[in-house]
DNA sequence: TCTATTTATTAGACAAGCCTAACAAACTTT
DNA sequence: AAAGTTTGTTAGGCTTGTCTAATAAATAGA
C-alpha cells in the first residue's frame, strides 16, 4: 500500500463499480466487477492489484474486494461528476438518456473541477428558477431548438408593451 | 491503405496537429508534429504508419505529410467539436480558457453526434438573443454563481409590474 | 463428507503508444 | 562537392490494460 497517486480513466471505472456494488449489493465481488465492466475476470484481478498497490482497495486473495477512505472518496467524487453531467445533459439540454448516461460515462474522467462547479451551479440556477417547469428563457431555446426560430424575448415584449 | 476505421482519442489528436500545420505552414512535417503533440518522433513515425495505413494520411519515408480525404473530413469534425466545446466553456459558462482549452482538448474526443448538435444550438441561442451582449438571464447566472443569491426573474418582476 | 461447479488467480501473449539509442537520408554551408 | 547539422526511421524495450488457458480455492449438492 503505497501513495495515493492520479488513477486513469479504467482503473476510476474499477472503483465506481466496487462503490455501486457495495452499494447495492453490500459487496463487491470479482464476478460482479468483471461483468459490470464488461472485462474477463482476470482483467479484474490485475486491475485490483494495482488499485491496492496504490492504496485505493483492499483485497486479499480470494477474498471481497472493499474500498480504503481515499478510493471511497475518489468513487464518491468520479459518481458526483457522472451525476452531475447527466443531469445536464438531461434536464438542461433535453439528451436522451441513454446517449446522456454514455457521455457522462466518459465526460466524468476528464472533466476539470472549474467545470464540473460551473455546470453544478448552472443546474442549480435552473432547477431553483421561480418558474412552473423549466425557465421561460430555456424553453425558449426548446422552441429555437425545434424550428430554428426565435421567439422575441419576453423581456422585451413586455418592455415594449409596458412603454406603449 | 485499408479502409477507414474508428480511430483512437490519441490518433485523432494527430490529425488534428497535422491539419493545423497544413493550415499554418502550409506543410506537415514529422518534426513539427513531435514539438505540438509533445512526443518523441519515433512515436510519430509510428502513428503515420497506424495512420496511413487506415487511410487517414499520406506519408511517404522522409517525405511531407499529407491529409487524405477521410483524414481531412476526421479532423475537421474533430476540430469543429474542439471549438464548440471552448466557445461553449468560455462564453456561456465563463471558464478560463487555458482550462476550458484542456477540457475541450479531452471532450472532442468523446461527446456525441446528439450533445454535439445541441451545445452548438444553445451557443447559437445564446448568441443570436437580442441583448447588447450576454442575455438577460446568463447575466442573471453570472450573478448567481457569484453570490449565490437569486434575482427574481424579470419576466416576472415585469409581469407583477404590469399587473399592478 | 466428498464430488462437482463456480469463482479467483497465475502465467503468458498481444496491442497501443510511448521511450532511447543507433543509423540513414536530406538539407546547409562554405 | 564534402562536411556537419538537422530530420526521419528502425530496432528494441517499457507500461497499461486486455485476453486465453491452466490451476487453485471456495462453495453447493448428493
Amino acid at each position: 500500500m503505497e501513495k495515493s497517486k492520479k488513477l486513469s480513466s479504467n482503473m476510476e471505472d474499477y472503483l465506481e463499480v466496487i462503490a455501486l456494488l457495495k452499494r447495492e449489493k453490500s459487496v463487491a465481488r470479482v464476478r460482479d466487477i468483471s461483468r459490470l465492466m464488461k472485462v474477463k475476470t482476470p482483467s479484474v484481478t490485475a486491475a485490483l492489484n494495482t488499485l491496492s498497490k496504490n492504496g485505493f482497495v483492499i483485497h486479499e486473495r480470494y477474498g471481497y474486494v472493499d474500498l480504503t477512505e481515499d478510493g471511497e472518496k475518489l468513487a464518491q467524487s468520479v459518481q458526483a461528476r457522472h451525476d452531475m453531467l447527466i443531469k445536464f445533459l438531461v434536464t438542461v439540454l433535453k439528451i436522451d438518456s441513454k446517449i446522456a448516461a454514455e457521455d457522462a460515462c466518459k465526460m466524468e474522467h476528464t472533466i476539470s473541477p472549474q467545470t464540473f462547479q460551473k455546470l453544478t451551479k448552472f443546474i442549480e440556477f435552473v432547477k431553483t428558477c421561480p418558474d412552473h417547469d423549466r425557465p421561460d428563457w430555456l424553453k425558449s431555446f426548446d422552441h429555437y431548438f425545434k424550428t430554428g426560430k426565435r421567439l422575441r424575448c419576453k423581456v422585451r415584449q413586455i418592455k415594449q408593451r409596458v412603454k406603449q
